[in-house]
DNA sequence: CCTAATAGTGTACGGTGTAGAGAAATTATT
DNA sequence: AATAATTTCTCTACACCGTACACTATTAGG
């Protein structure tokens, strides 16, 4: 246990380059960045069957156990393969600190709407990867204009990234599902079903009812099905928010 | 897939005591609450194997392919569970909206913290069950005194739950991680190994370590690991955050 | 009593992660 | 140069998964 997770942290920050010193043995025919590539691509891809060692080695030609000179188990692989895609974080630029604000969410959730199976990976005992740490870091430098303390940088960064996990997961999903079947054909089947099934939704929950019934005002962005469209609409205001209360002097 | 999805809907809005319509055919000797409690007390113990169908089925005294007389498939019966445990919602209560609206957020996050899995269930295609109906009818309950517009509400919505199910399962899995091996010990093993892996942290990523090194000034909960105490105070933190962004005017 | 419908069993298929034994290949040592 | 040590990689095998399919057992209505 606590062998593998020091090898973990070891391939997590090893230097890009870096051969992992030569002694007897068999040369190595793969590469960890390799490994890494082929399992992404099989993993973002949702219509296919989801990441197997088997499908990773197929890949790349190679018997499944291959995989295992490379990498000690599937957890370890896919927890690489989650530092890794961070790599694909965006410069952020903006006019002022709140839209690079903005910018840095936008561009964390599509992350994850993008790498579905990111979600996947645990939080517990958090083992950051230099790339996930780096977007960390883009954060931070967007919040440290704003001179807030400790105390309340900490909470933003919990809840922005609890925000962006979420949204982002969510938008995966509702692409997927769009691809899937037609979109409007299945909101009204389902609003059809669901008056049958809950014909007295209104009464027993009527703040619900009425909160669902009461007209968007925020401006929706163009793109994306319409639950994409709401969900970016809704983190955009609530990031807008947390800031807004962290401005606050008190 | 729409007759699946209808069917989910029937089950998941069907009456407490609602038999299902007697014909002819064998008598049932099953209920379908008897078979999402004991999915549920498989999937809840984190030491045993996960949730399987079979390990349901033997709880039951069955055969796994028995089930699917009761659930069209694995997805839709863990899609059960998870609106019944909703159920477990305890009534808020607290002396002002605010408070009230805390007590809401740690109720939810102790849910996820109690059932992991919550979070394998995704959110595309909302089909909300009575039970979270009723939690998020609580939740706007606690926010209706504070007469926010509309969209403002929805914001809060998005990220209260964001944060309390990211909060949730992270003291969830941080729970079980400090079952299977000491923590203090864990932590000590891993910082040591990271110095040496990342010894140029400190340069790298200056404001993430200043923020690791700033001390916390916000009151700690008494109980659970570490890492529990301090999510549960962030989430209590930007709770407040967007309750105080939410009340501005402009 | 017969028919139709439902519940439940048994078997089987194609998939999973990975343990274990051994072969092949490479370097360091004698 | 021969051998030993060490690593990569293959092959086989195991225990498990979700569930399709064919079948039997049981029940209610005509």
């Amino acid at each position: 246990m606590e062998d593998d997770d020091a090898e973990l942290l070891r391939a997590l920050w090893r230097r890009p380059g870096g051969e992992p010193v030569r002694g007897p043995g068999r040369k190595a025919s793969l590469t960890l960045d390799a490994i890494l590539d082929a399992g992404t691509a099989i993993a973002d891809d949702r219509a296919a069957p989801p990441l197997s060692m088997r499908l990773v080695a197929d890949r790349l030609g190679r018997t499944p156990m291959a995989l295992y000179s490379y990498v000690a188990h599937k957890r370890a692989l896919m927890r690489l393969m989650y530092d890794r895609v961070h790599a694909e974080f965006p410069e952020i630029d903006g006019p002022d600190p709140a839209a690079r604000v903005l910018a840095w969410a936008d561009a964390l959730t599509d992350l994850y709407a993008r790498h579905h199976w990111l979600g996947e990976v645990s939080w517990a005992r958090p083992v950051l990867g230099p790339h996930e740490q780096a977007v960390l870091e883009a954060l931070l430098v967007q919040l440290t204009p704003l001179d807030l303390a400790p105390d309340r940088v900490r909470a933003l960064v919990a809840a922005l990234f609890a925000l962006c996990r979420n949204t982002g997961r969510l938008i995966g999903d509702a692409r997927h599902a769009a691809e899937t079947s037609d979109e409007s054909a299945w909101w009204a089947d389902q609003s059809a079903a669901f008056q049958d099934a809950a014909p007295d939704f209104a009464e027993r929950f009527p703040l619900s009812a009425a909160l669902g019934a009461a007209p968007r005002t925020d401006p929706l962005p163009a793109e994306g099905t319409y639950l994409e469209r709401t969900a970016r609409a809704e983190l955009h205001s609530a990031t807008r928010l947390l800031l807004a209360g962290a401005a606050l002097k008190e």
